[in-house]
DNA sequence: AAACCAATGTAGACAGCGACTACATTGGTC
DNA sequence: GACCAATGTAGTCGCTGTCTACATTGGTTT
């Protein structure tokens, strides 16, 4: 920031200051405190500045949402990873990584989710949510064929598999939300248990305990 | 309608109608589309008569959640009813009428679960809520009682069961979710079935007493 | 029946918002 | 060194939610 403190005119990464402090408002106070004037103050620009990088408030919004998809596939990738190459090991890491992160980043899962955005057409958002849900449509399909529910249609068993970390993330992330008072890590752990056991299985792969 | 026509200056029950008329702007204009001054103009009353019932915007859209949570309630009770006494088959039944209500009251279903929502406190919204929370989970403790997943906890297990409907029912009302191009009833209920199975199981009607 | 009054609708004002315009300033390119 | 597209500024517009003072009503009390 010391290079960019007394920048006369030229912002220098206006788009970027504007969507991480838009992070920080959502997250500190809600997605209805957003707007782009408070958004200028904070960053000490004039009012119609971030019209600039962002054509309108729905624009900025989307771009919000599609970095959400990606955190969260990189946050679903990331815990698949750390826990080796057994697919349904690895889809259990997933459901529990999606879970963790929304409720680590409320706001930003929240406007992630956000329904009113699919109105909005963008290639980046839909190239993000695509790949999103390709990676967990892929995981799904590996245990499949490894004898999860295999009788099942992808789609259907598909969808089951993201409803629950979906669901319980929306439930849980509502602060009168369902067993905010049961601990945490280990609701969901029993929650994704329910959709893709590993505990009491024999590992197809290598045993891990 | 037509004894109202004339009215000159007051209303009649300006809340309900207000409430109407915000239930059709949303659902076919979406949420954001959604003002106070405008109802007021579709109305014909004054910019600022919808602040008698209702003190602020939030209130308005708080009403609209509770109404909300009440139908859904409604539907998905009038869903077990129309299959019998079974609670297995009456939990199944109650997952499938969720989600079916969800996708065909789109906007309304959005904005009972609008996530900003819970940001305002109302005794109304926090009963029906509640209502509705134990509705569900009077119907999981019925099917466990029966054998559902008797070795777990009952909050996961009921967190479990309605994260199914409420996740799908995201993903489905979004116009780029998921399997849209699948035939809808059917994938709702063999998604239901893969939370609570009940094609292959020998009714538990025969050993009430 | 008349006076009262709380509930309900009106009219005006205010600040804040998103969006648009014309203009100012910059840094890279020929 | 002159150009020029990108980027930020300042002003304006119509709209919004909310607040205030005022107007109208119907039911209640006396």
């Amino acid at each position: 920031m010391s290079d960019a403190d007394q920048r006369s005119y030229h912002h220098g990464d206006l788009r970027q200051a504007l969507l991480d402090r838009a992070a920080e408002v959502i997250q500190s106070r809600g997605i209805e405190a957003l707007t782009l004037r408070g958004l200028a103050r904070d960053l000490k620009v004039s009012h119609g500045a971030p019209n600039r990088p962002f054509s309108c408030k729905d624009d900025l919004l989307t771009a919000i949402a599609t970095e959400g998809y990606s955190q969260l596939m990189r946050a679903t990738l990331s815990a698949a990873n750390d826990v080796g190459n057994d697919p349904w090991v690895r889809l259990n890491a997933m459901g529990q990584g999606f879970v963790h992160w929304a409720l680590n980043n409320t706001a930003q899962f929240n406007t992630t989710m956000h329904p009113d955005l699919s109105l909005y057409e963008s290639a980046e958002l839909k190239q993000a949510t695509e790949a999103f849900k390709l990676t967990i449509k892929e995981a799904v399909a590996a245990t499949q064929e490894l004898g999860n529910h295999s009788e099942e249609d992808l789609e259907t068993l598909n969808l089951f598999t993201i409803s629950v970390p979906m669901g319980a993330a929306m439930l849980l992330t509502q602060k009168d939300g369902l067993a905010t008072h049961v601990k945490r890590d280990k609701l969901v752990a029993d929650l994704i248990e329910l959709v893709v056991p590993i505990r009491n299985r024999t590992s197809s792969l290598t045993q891990e305990t």
